[in-house]
DNA sequence: TCGAAATGTCTATTGTTATAGACAACTGTA
DNA sequence: TACAGTTGTCTATAACAATAGACATTTCGA
């Protein structure tokens, strides 16, 4: 692991931006567990071929983001480390699918909204034409920390009210069964990657150039009807998804 | 859709590069479709707030990479346009999944080697400590562009020779089959997205900044023994997966 | 208590990025 | 043929990113 070159001059991208992504997923990876902290920065400069100066402006960042903390005299101290895996399948359920990896999660209702389906989503909910839908946008947290922020459709007037029910649970599973839907099972996940945009920022608490990523999801009931189509967006530093067939 | 604003000063990414990968999404949406060129650039200048310059300095990132090509009093015209579709299930093959999307496919072998198996792979593919494996570096194409790098781990002496027979087909299912394997079925993936590396840049033909759709995947034999366990790279303005379940 | 090793702060200089304005060159249409 | 609308090129300036070096401050251990 001599000269990790890796870095790209006038890429349009900034050195000391390339070098915190870097860091922030070696964290994630494990790479620094053995010591819990990030090597000295003139180790880091050697490493990646910069001043010492363009490492402090990326370990600067990290710490914005509360990823790290230095502490003179000692190094520079990693304080979160996760990448949260989210298993898809038939029975994809956003809070059991976490299980045992975060001891408190949350749900919250950003805002709802009743409207006019579009002709995307009524080819995808089976609806009819001039058929009407509740938005839900809401953000999920984990000990506190966002990890997705989602927008989803739901059949009106079946699910009319849902939006009462999510923001008293925070689970969309609860939601559903307040509603009557005691079953659903996830018919199919689009999953695809792009740059962290400004609600993303925001919400999910991410620097400019961070990756989020997107799913298209859509669940149906046990008699294969759809119930619900979801855009979600993940930090792509903090979440995983794994596919068992 | 009027001041679009949505682009970030002094985060560490250029102006010119995030409006590159802004256009190169749309243009991948389709939202260009009913002109089949881009807006102006004093258009797209106004919506993003920034200078002509600095739009000319994005469009001429998005010509580099033969996605637009500009004419002179004419606009800027959209040459490519594509995001393959993926699914990944049970059977999931790579060109059998590409269907119809691709005239062509290529899979080309771009480094082979046997070494020692890692404590990962030894876990992933149920292997005995000290066990050796092949390593397969591929890249594989789609109509001539490249849509995914991959390192594939094969346990050996089963397919110690599968490196041959890959580099005759092009192909993993036919490389198996030449070996007797004549049917496999993939037991996990795991989807992780991060930015472009160095390698990825030229082998995906991608720029600085890019980003790039990571796959973990493991493949078994009917009996679940695990075959093969690989790390694909996939440029994520071209691809997208599906999960159908 | 001293020194090595680490982060913190300051000044100065250079190269890249972004803005600004002006005008040339080319295309299609009235 | 004239003109509106588009991309191409040039010059100049300001803001940001990166390098370089020096030295202060803090912590830990010999």
């Amino acid at each position: 692991m001599a000269t990790d070159s890796s870095v790209q001059r006038q890429s349009g991208v900034a050195l000391w931006r390339q070098i915190a992504d870097r860091i922030r997923g070696a964290i994630a990876n494990g790479e620094y567990d053995g010591t819990g902290r990030v090597p000295p920065e003139m180790a880091l400069a050697a490493r990646f071929g910069v001043n010492r100066h363009t490492v402090r402006s990326a370990l600067a960042a990290l710490a914005q983001e509360d990823i790290v903390r230095p502490i003179q005299g000692i190094g520079t101290m990693i304080v979160r480390k996760e990448r949260l895996n989210f298993p898809i399948s038939r029975r994809t359920r956003f809070i059991e699918g976490l299980g045992a990896q975060a001891r408190e999660t949350e749900g919250l209702l950003l805002q709802s909204r009743e409207e006019l389906a579009s002709e995307d989503l009524i080819r995808r909910l089976e609806l009819a034409e001039g058929s009407h839908v509740v938005r839900l946008e809401t953000l999920r947290k984990a000990d506190g920390r966002p990890v997705s922020r989602a927008t989803a459709w739901f059949p009106v007037p079946r699910f009319a009210r849902i939006d009462e029910a999510y923001q008293r649970s925070g689970s969309i599973t609860q939601a559903f069964r307040s509603l009557g839907l005691s079953d659903y099972t996830r018919v199919s996940t689009e999953v695809t990657a792009t740059h962290a945009d400004a609600a993303d920022m925001k919400d999910l608490e991410l620097s400019a150039g961070a990756i989020v990523l997107v799913t298209r999801s859509l669940n149906a009931d046990p008699g294969g009807k759809p119930v619900q189509f979801a855009i979600s967006r993940f930090p792509a530093d903090r979440v995983q998804f794994t596919i068992e067939n």
